[in-house]
RNA sequence: GGGCCCAUGGUCUAGUGGUUAUGACAACGCCCUUACACGGCGUAGAUCACCGGUUCAAAUCCGGUUGGGCCCA
């Protein structure tokens, strides 16, 4: 038993958990339920510094509530739909997905995936992540699927899902539909184009902006400010538009900005989400320049099947030669853009299933208000985009890896065949309907080759946890969920979707409490981007400093706000699981059974243990508002100094004493329930330390499946007693460490000298004595000492209510007082005022700083724990 | 352009009305005390981003500015 080593001790544990299933989910239980709605993992690659820190803090939560005696859901999770995935396996494999089989394709995207799960499983283990594999899912597996299948036949038969045949956004090179919630907006440099067009009648040129040139063939209308008084006469005219010589209207609308561009603007059907606003206004036809592909349609006349930036570069080019193109300026636009492959989106009208959201708005308002968001002002976040949002939810994509969308279509009319709820997991790319011909009609049914946004099975994670639609009785004891953890970032989507769909199928929401973390960013607080180079792979900084050292930079990150890197801080973890283990170590050695509590305890012993109970509910109130990082700092700032610095230092010459079970009671009780409220942090080295010093008197098989520490009752004598012993030692141990003294150096002499001293520090005698290694110690009332005042110290927050705005010059006052004795203040003192007045201040109100003197030589003296204390060398 | 958040010693960070601002990492000095040198004691280092306001009193509350982050237009 030397020093403590993580290199080997950490995948003891990890092994020995794995094989123990600590963390196994009892469903037939009676404990109270805590359930932990955990983020399915997405199965893409491997661990990032994110990841690791935000699963950590929700391993927090998960351990706090296992202590605290509940029934604890923590599922391991993965997420295994969508285009991420399709969009790595095109890259490696070399290939767009339609040039292979729909069917070899899935495959393919499956297999990359499953060769993920196992390796991020390992490396959740190595950061001592307490999921429970008991109750694992993943969102691409049939049982899953089937789920989200169901709930959209039950969502489809309320009526909540129609087919759209407006325009929505669209990604040309993923070929899919995306919800607004997928399009991000880039930084891009485009060019300004300046385009003559003409007046019908008079020919007279217009001069006009715009970033799209290639869209002109959908030029659709012309609009200027109507406070533009220099565009006045345009209003009503016709103009005609270049290269394809056709006649628009200019009218007069507030929205046009007059000093962007010329302050004329095209409008065309559609290039933006304005465009698509104005085409509404102004009732126009809703035609379509581009195609799904990416190319011009039959519209663009000779650019007719041109990919949209090609067609741009000849339409200028065009212009340039007819001399139509003027000038083209530098323009910064942000350009919405695919989120996965950053393509620009465009408008297009095709036509999509959609689920009914807008209109629900208050109810999902209202909803967000039941639920407790920490951080509080995440409330405020998911409002603001509940407030925005302008459409209904795209849930369709032209995609191959994600749940099929469970209906057929006739081809000739249209009508739906909706799949049946038994059937479930079906695909109808490959399963037949259940109905030959359309009833309607006659015609024949096709299955929809749309799958869903992956988002449609994410937002059921609720449900899938909770057994809807497996166990009915489960179901009902499980539903709601009490915490959703998630990041800030997919708020909009995540936690928005969820709360909207479980409100539509259940009615009720889905969790009680929300815990929403921040982001990590790169040491120089800039976010980490794979095109920055500046990613911190959080793998090697395990096996650098270990998992424990990795979850202790997770506790020092406050929730919710975002946290530039800093080795430093698994520097500092590293140390604190050494000394914990050290700590541990000591109380082992003095231990070697449960003590007892016995009938009576030296001061400084019930000091600990009450100074412990207050510890105790500190960082629980800290734990139940999720803020873990304050729960760490006062444990960790306990254990160090309180109880190692102080505690140990003061106890341990009495600590291996047979006769001494006081101390081994504070030294146990206290260092168990501190190993116990560490684990939630250190999960490895408490452990360690438990199954080293504690496993043998201690009923859990593990620390983890242990029981929370009890906070005994305050002892206030006990702790003014206690901190004036730890403030005398701590004294003359920095007195002895600045004198060059070793610590145990003998002193031949201490006095403690004070009016109360002997009410106060009486029992305590013999633990000063040893720990201070005093050949004699006395407790004196007074002793022939010459006192006198050094400084007069006011006491601002009673100066200030006492005397509003005369206290700050009577606080000047005061501390420019004459040094005197103290008998001099003993009644309070009087001060004279600028203006002459005579004010006195109560002895309250002001702290007398004293400097002690004696006739006796060999004497060093300092004011510590209220006392003041001589020490003869 | 809008919403939310952040700005504290060299670095990271605690701190939502009381004047001597917390701690860590790094630096420097001293000390191997039988749990720990991955330790202990100490030293130095901060006009609390900037401007204005409220208040007897502001890092803290209010308004504005600048810079950064997230989300959106």
């Amino acid at each position: 038993m030397a020093q403590y080593d993580w290199r080997t001790s950490e995948p003891k544990w990890q092994a020995k958990w794995k094989e123990w299933e600590l963390y196994r989910f009892d469903p037939g239980s009676r404990k109270k339920v805590f359930s932990i709605d955990n983020p399915p993992r997405y199965a893409s690659g491997a661990l990032h510094l994110g990841h690791a820190y935000g699963y950590t803090a929700i391993d927090f939560a998960a351990r706090y509530r296992r202590l605290k005696g509940y029934n604890v859901f923590f599922p391991l999770c993965f997420d295994v739909n969508g285009t991420p995935v399709e969009v790595r396996v095109e890259k490696v494999k070399g290939i767009k997905a339609s040039d292979v089989p729909r069917q070899e394709f899935i495959k393919m995207c499956s297999e990359f995936a499953e060769k993920h799960i196992g390796e991020m499983t390992r490396q959740f283990e190595m950061l001592g992540e307490s999921m429970d594999p008991s109750i694992y899912y993943q969102t691409d597996a049939e049982y899953y699927r089937r789920l989200t299948q169901i709930s959209f036949i039950r969502m489809f038969k309320k009526g909540l899902v129609y087919k759209g045949h407006f325009p929505i956004n669209w990604c040309t090179r993923c070929g899919t539909a995306l919800a607004d919630a997928e399009v991000e907006y880039e930084p891009r440099r485009t060019k300004l184009n300046y385009i003559r067009f003409r007046e019908a009648q008079t020919g007279k040129e217009v001069m006009i902006a715009t970033t799209r040139p290639e869209l002109l063939s959908t030029c659709l209308l012309v609009a200027v400010h109507p406070d533009d008084a220099s565009k006045a006469d345009l209003v009503g005219k016709e103009l005609v538009v270049p290269l394809y010589e056709k006649k628009v209207k200019v009218v007069a609308d507030p929205k046009v900005d007059p000093s962007f561009g010329t302050g004329t603007v095209m409008i065309c059907s559609i290039g933006d989400k304005d465009d698509l606003e104005w085409i509404m206004k102004y009732n126009l036809p809703l035609e379509k320049g581009i195609e799904e592909s990416g190319v011009m349609t039959a519209l663009a006349g000779k650019y007719a099947g041109m990919p949209v930036a090609d067609a741009r570069k000849a339409v200028i080019e065009d212009m340039r030669v007819q001399g139509v193109l003027v000038k083209q300026d530098d323009l910064d636009q942000n350009v919405g853009s695919c989120w996965r492959c950053h393509t620009p989106i465009e408008f297009l009208k095709v036509p999509q299933w959609f689920i009914r959201s807008v209109q629900f708005k208050d109810q999902v308002l209202r909803m967000i208000d039941e639920i407790d968001w920490n951080p509080e002002f995440m409330k405020i976040r998911i409002q603001n985009w509940v407030n925005s949002l302008a459409w209904d939810w795209v849930v369709s994509r032209q995609r191959f890896f994600a749940t099929a969308i469970p209906l057929w279509e006739c081809q000739d009319c249209g009508n739906v065949l909706l799949a049946e709820e038994e059937d479930c997991y079906i695909d109808p790319t490959s399963a037949p309907p259940r109905k030959d011909k359309c009833e309607v009609c006659g015609g024949k049914f096709v299955g929809s080759t749309d799958v869903f946004d992956t988002w449609m099975d994410s937002s059921i994670s609720p449900l899938y946890n909770t057994f809807w639609e497996r166990d009915e009785k489960l179901f009902k004891k499980l539903y709601p969920m009490t915490l959703r953890p998630q990041g800030l970032e997919i708020i909009r989507t995540w936690a928005y979707y969820t709360i909207l769909r479980e409100m539509l199928l259940i009615g009720e929401k889905p969790w009680s409490e929300t815990m929403i973390h921040g982001f990590i960013m790169a040491p120089d607080g800039s976010p980490m981007h794979a095109s920055l180079g500046n990613v911190i792979d959080p793998m090697p900084l395990i096996e650098k400093y270990g998992g424990d050292a990795m979850r202790y930079y997770a506790a020092t990150c406050a929730l919710g706000i975002d946290h530039a890197f800093k080795e430093q801080e698994l520097v500092r973890g590293g140390r604190l699981a050494t000394k914990t283990w050290n700590v541990m170590k000591m109380v082992g050695t003095a231990c070697k059974s449960r003590p007892r509590k016995p009938r009576k305890m030296h001061p400084i012993d019930s000091w600990i243990v009450s100074e412990f109970g207050e510890l105790v509910r500190s960082v629980e109130a800290s734990c139940e508002e999720y803020r873990f990082d304050q729960a760490m700092a006062k444990t960790e700032d306990f254990l160090w100094h309180e109880f190692a610095d102080h505690y140990i230092e003061i106890a341990k010459h009495r600590a291996y004493s047979e006769k001494d079970d006081g101390a081994r009671y504070a030294l146990y009780t206290v260092g168990l329930g501190l190993l116990k409220m560490m684990s939630i942090f250190l999960p490895h080295v408490a452990e360690d330390a438990y199954q080293e010093t504690f496993r043998t008197h201690e009923p859990s098989l593990s620390i983890h499946i242990s029981s929370w520490p009890e906070a005994s009752a305050r002892d206030e004598t006990a702790e003014a007693a206690g901190r004036s012993v730890k403030e005398i030692v701590a004294g003359v141990r920095a007195w002895k460490s600045a004198s060059g003294m070793s610590l145990n150096a003998e002193v031949s002499r201490v006095e403690i000298v004070g009016p109360s001293v002997r009410p106060v520090l009486e029992g305590s005698e013999d633990d000063i004595k040893q720990t201070l290694k005093a050949g004699e110690l006395e407790l004196l009332d007074s002793v022939p000492l010459s006192e006198s005042v050094s400084k007069v110290k006011p006491v601002f927050s009673k100066l200030g209510p006492a005397f509003k705005k005369d206290s700050k010059q009577i606080a000047e006052k005061l501390a420019s007082l004459k040094p005197g004795s103290p008998a001099d203040f003993k009644d309070g003192i009087d001060v004279v005022m600028e203006d002459g007045r005579t004010i006195r201040v109560a002895p309250e109100l002001f702290e007398l700083e004293k400097k002690v003197s004696s006739e006796r030589g060999e004497l060093e003296h300092m004011t510590a724990g209220g006392f003041t204390v001589l020490v003869y060398r």
